[in-house]
DNA sequence: AAAACATTCAACCCGATGGTTGAATCATGT
DNA sequence: ACATGATTCAACCATCGGGTTGAATGTTTT
């Protein structure tokens, strides 16, 4: 039980760390988009955006479907599902931390 | 409304891409642990154990406080709450994939 | 067939990352 | 005071990451 997962984790948390490729993410949410849509309000060129891109779709995070010349890129939730999983664990945490927090605001002394 | 705690989320993702740091915030989950004792399990230098744990302290995951020559580390679950929370935004879709499997499984035709 | 379009490839640059080793710092126990 | 213990610092090394540019590949349009 030794994080069996661990390999996809360290991708998708790294493909996560980076903001253009968060923000490609949040476009996709919208709707499937090509790569030079995906890549148009990313001030760099179409070849880095063309790197992110294959971050994410190693990272398991996106899919690609070729259609002629364009290139249909839609997101695919499962591993971000994992992720979240992931961090799940760590909820009861913070909830903890908000009880206390609670707790003390309700103290009158 | 362009994602204001991005530099949180960059930090917190990147730092969250490393087996041994994610094994480490594991082990504080149980109990507050000294650097040497956080570096024992992972074959590797304690100066690159401590390295590990500076990402993880510089990306806000865990607290330190300095007690005589040991050093005691603790969780910080709260950029673990908004990590979550940044991936909280996609759950419907993996749900929407959950329900769209569950109707097709429940089709009689 | 030729031109325009969509995407990737290859080579390159530079700074960051993950590891090492050996010395330095500072606290503690005897 | 001294030796031991806990941690970091500094220098170094190899690899990776994100960006560039220019050429290459494959598709569509005319």
């Amino acid at each position: 039980m030794v994080e069996q997962n661990s390999g996809h984790l360290d991708k998708v948390f790294r493909a996560l760390a980076d903001p253009t490729r968060r923000a490609m993410l949040r476009e996709l949410s919208a709707r499937e988009l090509s790569v030079s849509e995906l890549a148009a309000p990313h001030a760099m060129s179409l070849a880095a955006a063309s790197k992110h891109l294959k971050v994410l779709e190693n990272a398991g995070l996106v899919d690609r479907r070729i259609a002629g010349r364009r290139h249909r890129v839609r997101l695919a939730p499962a591993r971000l599902a994992e992720a979240h999983e992931w961090l799940h664990f760590y909820e009861r945490f913070w909830n903890e931390r908000l009880d206390a927090l609670a707790r003390a605001l309700k103290e009158p002394e």
